[in-house]
DNA sequence: AAGACGTGGGC
DNA sequence: TGCCCAAGTCT
């Protein structure tokens, strides 16, 4: 058995790191000011860390800033209107998030007084804040010593300890490891420097070792063997699913639009008409579902990935006269599409249906289908 | 408690 | 190209 780096000297080597080489971020109170006893606003805190929830930094930025734009305090999101919400999260990914964050603001403002409550567990019983959150925010907003375990601390306790139980049982032990190190003084300053340490020097692939604060600590690294850790468990293989989209236009160029039910995939979110996706690619596309009669042009397919299936959708087009919307619809302006609330895969539906239907031209990479 | 739940970027 | 990955939560 090798001996182990203690917590304090941990804590203490990784406070001293982070002062040096922390990241400025848009939602946080960095070293000087944060020493100084400055505390980031809890809804920054709260509205990044939702929004980096199995997200990088490099995409949630601009959600950020737009969020805090439209909605500068925690009390205008819970006024808001949940479509306009979902509009602002449109191509951020699990849709959740925003249907909870929008639910959270509600709570905060009707039963905390706008407040957010400054205890883990009372964050906990949140819409949308779990464990890490909860965690997350009481200690950089609220300087409590709360122990946060997320993917990056995951991968510097698994090195540094050489944990050889596979995630998520080893949870437990590491939760336990995080919350001895973890300082009364700073103990966001610490939570922080853990994740910008796992993101920056102890990455997946290829950590930077040699400039690590810990590393003479690390057992994974004595040993040579880091990027073994953490020991993950073997994941399924993503299965094929298809179907038809169907994008109906009118002469003045608006597009026939629905809403998708509130709960489960892109809950919440606006699509255009389609069959349902199904595991068999056999059988054919049947076109029950289009919306209208009329001449259905075949233009090729798209595949879009989601987390535990890929997706073949066959996307046709038609040009419709008509005047009454069928089913619980609505025509759009070619105009006003891209403000939709519109997934990526329907992005991706439309402007291969409608190449110029979106200014920012998303290019149709993933259309390897050619009308048959 | 294992599966559902998005997307874009890196290699 | 295809696989892996990114500050998880909910059921």
């Amino acid at each position: 058995m090798q001996q182990t780096i203690s917590a304090r000297d941990a804590s203490q080597k990784l406070l001293a790191w982070y002062d040096r080489h922390h990241r400025d971020l848009p939602w946080r109170v960095s070293p000087p000011m944060a020493k100084a006893g400055v505390t980031a606003d809890p809804y920054h805190v709260w509205l990044s860390e939702v929004m980096l929830q199995q997200t990088t930094v490099q995409a949630v930025k601009p959600y950020f800033h737009k969020f805090l734009s439209l909605w500068p305090r925690v009390s205008n999101l819970a006024a808001a209107d949940t479509e306009e919400v979902m509009k602002a999260w449109a191509g951020l990914g699990y849709y959740a998030r925003a249907r909870n964050l929008k639910k959270c603001a509600e709570v905060v403002a009707r039963e905390h007084g706008g407040i957010f409550p400054d205890s883990e567990d009372g964050l906990k019983a949140l819409p949308g804040i779990g464990d890490y959150t909860a965690a997350a925010i009481a200690a950089i907003a609220f300087n409590r010593r709360s122990a946060v375990l997320d993917g990056n601390v995951e991968r510097v306790i698994s090195r540094l300890d050489r944990i050889e139980t596979p995630l998520p049982a080893a949870r437990t032990q590491m939760r336990a490891r995080v919350g001895e190190m973890t300082p009364a003084g700073r103990p966001g300053d610490f939570a922080q420097g853990m994740m910008d340490l796992g993101a920056t020097i102890c990455t997946p692939k290829r950590p930077a070792c040699a400039l690590c604060p810990l590393n003479h600590g690390c057992l994974a690294f004595r040993a040579g063997d880091q990027e073994d850790f953490p020991k993950k468990p073997v994941k399924k293989a993503r299965p094929l699913r298809v179907g038809a989209a169907f994008v109906a236009s009118r002469a003045d160029g608006a597009v026939y639009l629905r809403k998708r039910a509130e709960d489960g995939l892109l809950g919440g979110m606006t699509e255009v008409p389609g069959t349902a996706w199904t595991a068999r690619k056999d059988g054919g596309i049947t076109l029950d579902a289009r919306p209208f009669e009329g001449d259905w042009e075949d233009c090729g397919t798209i595949s879009h990935v989601f987390t535990h299936f890929e997706l073949r959708l066959s996307v046709y087009r038609a040009e419709v006269c008509a005047r009454n919307d069928s089913a619980n619809g609505w025509w759009e302006p070619l105009a006003s599409l891209e403000a939709q609330a519109l997934p990526t895969v329907m992005k991706k539906a439309i402007a291969r249906a409608l190449p110029h239907a979106f200014s920012s031209a998303i290019s149709p990479s993933v259309n390897e289908g050619t009308p048959e």
